[in-house]
DNA sequence: ACCACCACGTA
DNA sequence: CGTACGTGGTGGTG
């Protein structure tokens, strides 16, 4: 420990200690999902963080080099001419270091022409002359020079940056022999191979020791060289200048200009919020407690928002009857707040803004049939309420028989269409984001919480405020998606999930019997041909089985093993056939299915319905997700999908399912923001999409377009949506890559327009770092311009087809929404009950075919004016198999 | 109980 | 080395 009555000043050499950091952790075991290395900066925080809480420095800067050019290279081109250009997996880690040191509000130091370590010496220099007991952390030797009483250098280990080496005045000269002051002279006559610095033949540390000690000096000896006999003597005298050169260029400057001096340094608290973001994009766990506690954040702080606790009004409770005056009193948009217990409303909660006389801000009551008649006609009006996280609120209203309009705001809509990655959906993060405040919040791991959470009032009146905050800051197209999409599609979603679906449970129960004795079936003849049990659900048993005892070629490689999924297995059939193989793939196809079935079947409810969850914010795109049970993804492609889907059936009190859906709708959105007039004319052509696409590039008539070709182009033209390269298109073909190449070309020599907007859209969304669809909606893409090649390369597929997959999305919304307002508005009983992305289904009401039928149609049809048509293809039957196309 | 990983279902 | 999702099993950790 340092002098605790003098400020202690830390500075840390950037660069050298996060490239040792490089080379001493295992990169697989640092790097994101995604592919950004790691390793860089996690030993570089870690050892910084293990330093702060071992020093307590007062004040702390840490410098970095700006490129590999400094005065040193002018001076002397061949200096560290010898060393390789740093990989670009560690090059890329420098920014994303820097970031989360600037939300650790640590100083970054750099400077054009000057290196990291002259960067130290001046700080260094200074901090000594202020009173500092300064501590110099460089992987350097160089910095040796800097020694004094005052300074203490940190000198990281041959394994790493766990563990620093202090040197002192005592150390330096037990180590080497000299005082620090001398250092450089050693090394001026020995030479820094690192530093393409090349010494006195044959002088090492013990002649170079000897010879200083003897003379007293650099100078001395050089003055005095040709005293000294033999080889050595005459290698020194032959190499003289490269020993004065050498000292020349290890001395570092003390003297730099710099934009901050010792005092500037001190120490400042976090910034937990920016902390827990940046280590959230790294995938940084365990380093986030060690920092907060080395910084000394609050626990409760870290856990959750770094912003003050604000006082909120505390909320008046009312009678029913003083809720309605209240609430027809109000001014401006009402904040809402419904708590609900087993999906029907507990207690509600409302706040404005500001307050007119003694009117209270926030209010609240709990729920009866008094409050219930007191809210109705106020839920019901045009009266502007904003929510966070609405849907579940107004399914609970709904269920009381409350219907909810004027629905003006929902802060976690807003709040994902800002940032659709960021994974925290709750009003406290907003609270910290936009509000720079902290959300009263229940310890969940006290049985007797310290802090109580914030009532249903408090929460409305800090939605409020969010609210507010965000529409500041919402770009103007993206709040048209929030006002003209989202919000109109979020009642609708809401009616979508109070209706459920009807599916049979006779139906799944008969099919998943049978896929049971199937399975085991298949399980006794797989154990029959190896000669024993194993679990063939078992990835890890399975690779035992086929690559060590059957001795089957390995195939591809994952991250713990080898892969033993249906493409390869299906790869391994036709190389190396065996007749587990397909006992396996059999097995699997078997117990896949009755899975789906078993959870479908379980979540069969009391109404004989499945009600699943729509997930609005649940991707990056746009599109909205499913979940509990997730019914985007029942099977269709295998055999017996359509007895799942036959198992969905027209309710009671219904006469048909419908079912329509968009037939190509991204390849339509493509030739749209393309202009490719080509493919424009394809779609107004009537011609079948892959046949007329085929005709072209294969330069045949759409008559003569084998079954063949159209495969090609329509796997081309598929692939084109999600950035398919040469190498993918092959793979999936199964055709020659260079081929490949040639159909892509011979696609792109036909429908060029293509191309160009793929390209054009990419680079736009790299200059502006988002992508945007038809009716704005964004993603941001900071990857674009990451010198990491995978990450990049992966941000520009995303955003090839962010755009497309988005306006789809869009434009299923907007018909999704309208259908919905105009069944109401005719007062047809038919509803929506799913979404599929690009398809709908619809349980028609007795004698509402026609009526039902045409406003699908039409809505879907013109949900969005494009310079193609949009397509809709409409199916009828009783249940989901026999309505599907 | 939680997590990572694999595998696989959909558009 | 093709985008976007959710789920369930296994097998490791606690």
């Amino acid at each position: 420990m340092t002098d605790s009555a003098k400020p202690t000043l830390l500075v840390v050499d950037g660069h050298s200690l996060a490239y040792r950091a490089f080379y001493a952790l295992p990169v697989e075991n640092f790097s994101t999902k995604d592919g950004q290395h790691t390793n860089g900066i996690y030993g570089f925080l870690s050892m910084l963080v293990n330093l702060i809480k071992a020093e307590r420095p007062t004040h702390m800067a840490v410098a970095f080099d700006t490129s590999r050019q400094s005065f040193r290279t002018r001076e002397y081109t061949e200096y560290k001419a010898n060393r390789s250009e740093s990989p670009a997996e560690f090059r890329g880690q420098i920014p994303l270091l820097q970031e989360c040191l600037a939300a650790m509000s640590i100083h970054v130091l750099q400077k054009e022409d000057i290196e990291a370590d002259d960067i130290l010496a001046t700080l260094a220099t200074q901090g000594a002359e202020a009173g500092y007991d300064v501590l110099v952390c460089s992987g350097d030797r160089d910095t040796i020079q800097l020694v004094t009483d005052e300074v203490t250098l940190l000198y990281p280990n041959v394994q790493g940056v766990s563990q620093l080496k202090r040197y002192d005045p005592v150390t330096v000269q037990e180590r080497y022999g000299v005082p620090p002051e001398q250092y450089p002279d050693i090394a001026a006559l020995v030479g820094e191979t690192s530093d393409n610095l090349p010494g006195v033949p044959k002088v090492g540390e013990k002649t170079a020791v000897k010879w200083l000690t003897q003379f007293g000096s650099l100078d001395a000896l050089l003055d005095g060289a040709d005293t000294i006999k033999g080889v050595v003597g005459g290698n020194l005298r032959e190499h003289i200048e490269d020993v004065r050169r050498n000292r020349r260029l290890n001395r570092l400057l003390r003297d730099v200009e710099l934009p901050l001096g010792p005092a500037d340094l001190a120490v400042q608290p976090i910034d937990a919020q920016a902390v827990r973001d940046i280590f959230a994009r790294l995938e940084f766990k365990t380093l986030l407690p060690r920092v907060f506690e080395a910084t000394g954040v609050e626990p409760q702080m870290a856990a959750a928002a770094s912003g003050p606790q604000v006082a909120a009004p505390v909320p008046v409770d009312l009678s029913a009857s003083g809720l309605a005056d209240w609430l027809a009193s109000a001014e401006g948009e009402v904040g809402v707040t419904v708590l609900a217990e087993g999906g029907l409303p507990r207690r509600l909660g409302f706040a404005t803004i500001s307050s007119n006389g003694d009117r209270p801000l926030a209010v609240e009551s709990g729920w009866n049939d008094e409050v219930a008649a007191a809210v109705r006609d106020w839920f019901a009006s045009d009266a502007v309420k904003t929510f966070s996280d609405a849907k579940p609120q107004i399914k609970a209203l709904s269920r009381a028989g409350i219907t909810t309009s004027g629905i003006g705001f929902d802060t976690i809509i807003a709040g994902w269409l800002v940032r659709p990655s960021f994974p925290d959906k709750s009003l406290g993060h907003l609270v910290d984001r936009y509000l720079d405040e902290k959300l009263p919040e229940a310890d969940p791991t006290q049985l007797v919480p310290e802090t109580e959470g914030a009532t249903p009032g408090q929460l409305s009146w800090f939605t409020l405020r969010v609210a507010d905050a965000q529409r500041a800051a919402l770009p103007e197209g993206v709040a048209s998606v929030l006002a003209d999409i989202e919000l109109p599609t979020l009642s609708t979603l809401a009616a979508m999930e109070l209706a459920g679906v009807a599916v049979s449970h006779p139906k799944l129960a008969e099919f998943s019997a049978e896929l049971g004795v199937r399975a085991d079936a298949i399980a006794q003849d797989a154990y029959a041909v190896i000669g024993r049990e194993v679990n063939l659900g078992s990835p890890k048993q399975l690779q035992e089985v086929l690559f060590e005892e059957l001795e089957l070629p390995k195939t591809r490689k994952t991250k713990t093993g080898y892969s033993t999924d249906a493409a390869v297995l299906a790869d391994l059939q036709e190389t190396s056939p065996h007749p587990f193989l397909d006992l396996l793939l059999q097995h699997r196809e078997a117990t896949k299915l009755r899975q789906i079935i078993e959870s479908l079947d379980a979540a069969i409810g009391a109404d004989h319905r499945i009600h699943t969850t729509y997930v609005q914010t649940g991707s990056q795109t746009g599109r909205l997700s499913s979940t509990d049970p997730n019914l985007q993804n029942i099977p269709i492609r295998s055999d017996e999908s359509g007895r799942i889907r036959a198992a969905f059936e027209v309710g009671e009190g219904y006469e048909t399912l419908l079912t329509a859906d968009y037939s190509q709708i991204e390849m339509r959105i493509m030739a749209h923001l393309s202009g490719d007039a080509g493919l424009i004319e394809a779609f107004n052509s009537g011609e079948d999409l892959h046949r007329f696409v085929g005709s072209r590039v294969f330069a045949v008539e759409p008559a003569e377009v084998t079954p063949f070709m159209r495969t090609k182009v329509k796997a081309m033209s598929y692939g084109l949506v999600y950035g398919l390269s040469a190498f993918g298109l092959s793979k999936q073909l199964r055709i020659e890559q260079a081929e490949a190449k040639q159909l892509m070309t011979e696609y792109f020599a036909r429908f060029g327009a293509v191309r160009d907007y793929l390209r054009s859209s990419v680079l736009a969304a790299k200059e502006v770092g988002y992508t945007e669809t038809i009716f704005g909606r964004r993603r941001p893409f900071p990857d674009l311009s990451s010198p990491n090649r995978v990450l990049r390369e992966n941000a520009e597929r995303a955003a090839l087809n962010a755009p497309i997959q988005g306006s789809a999305a869009d434009i299923m919304k907007i018909a999704l929404f309208r259908i919905h307002d105009e069944f109401t508005a005719e007062g047809l009983r038919s509803r929506i009950l799913l979404q599929i992305h690009d398809e709908l289904v619809v349980e028609v009401a007795p004698g509402e075919w026609d009526a039902a039928e045409r406003i699908v149609r039409t809505r879907m049809g013109d949900a969005a004016e494009l310079s193609v048509p949009l397509d809709v293809q409409i199916g009828r039957g009783a249940n989901w198999d026999l309505a599907g196309h």
